[in-house]
DNA sequence: GAGATATGTAATATTTTTCTTATATATAAA
DNA sequence: TTTATATATAAGAAAAATATTACATATCTC
């Protein structure tokens, strides 16, 4: 699956993902990256639900801020955001191998 | 990923994996299969508690019964659990595929 | 000036999830 | 006869997640 996470940090992922409207998000970043106004206004959400909702993926870098643009000065930048370019693949065999502690294997 | 799910129905996955209790349950199960009974005392957990979390992961088929035991009559059949074989590829592309309603393709 | 654009946060309220306690059944072993 | 084995469910309590409302800032368009 992916280097070396843990079991609770797969939860954190699991659960940042078991939602409807931040797995919504991730498709429509996807598609094409969009500011978190935009995307309010696209999944009808308030904005303050939407900023939350994004921000929970920000923080588990499942999203990144991709480009930012700023219309003219004293205005807010205006910022893009886009998914990480995450695999995880949701196996028995890989949900078990998150239990088994890797006492940090490395050459040399 | 997986034929022809939609997101509600990987919602209910994600969030049904996106449990440390239910997620190690997977994780022993695929070592070895178990009744809830045993694996409530290995995780140390009181055993209704152990029960609901096994019967989410059984209602999603992401468990099954693999063998049944009856030590004496009169006595409870022990059931035996063991995890499906599951395969979850959560990519961003994969998550956008979700949203794109599939209109029954069939061959013929 | 009101409404739309655009950001962000905090406090509260609501809803959902999770956990505990209690109930019920039945046998074997100590 | 008490404890351990083994199942299952229901009710209520506690905790966590989710959603709303309000606040603060700043510009542009109508």
């Amino acid at each position: 699956m992916n280097e070396n996470i843990d079991s609770q940090t797969m939860v954190k992922i699991l659960k940042a993902l078991a939602n409807p409207i931040r797995l919504k998000m991730i498709a429509l970043l996807h598609k094409e990256p969009k500011n978190v106004y935009a995307l309010a206004k696209e999944m009808e959400l308030p904005y303050p639900l939407a900023h939350l909702h994004l921000n929970g993926l920000k923080k588990l870098g499942l999203v990144k801020e991709v480009k930012t643009e700023q219309k003219a000065k004293g205005l807010p930048t205006i910022k893009y955001y886009a998914p990480s370019e995450f695999t995880f693949i949701l196996t028995p065999e890989n949900i078990r191998k998150l239990y088994v502690k890797n006492k940090g294997e490395r050459n040399g």
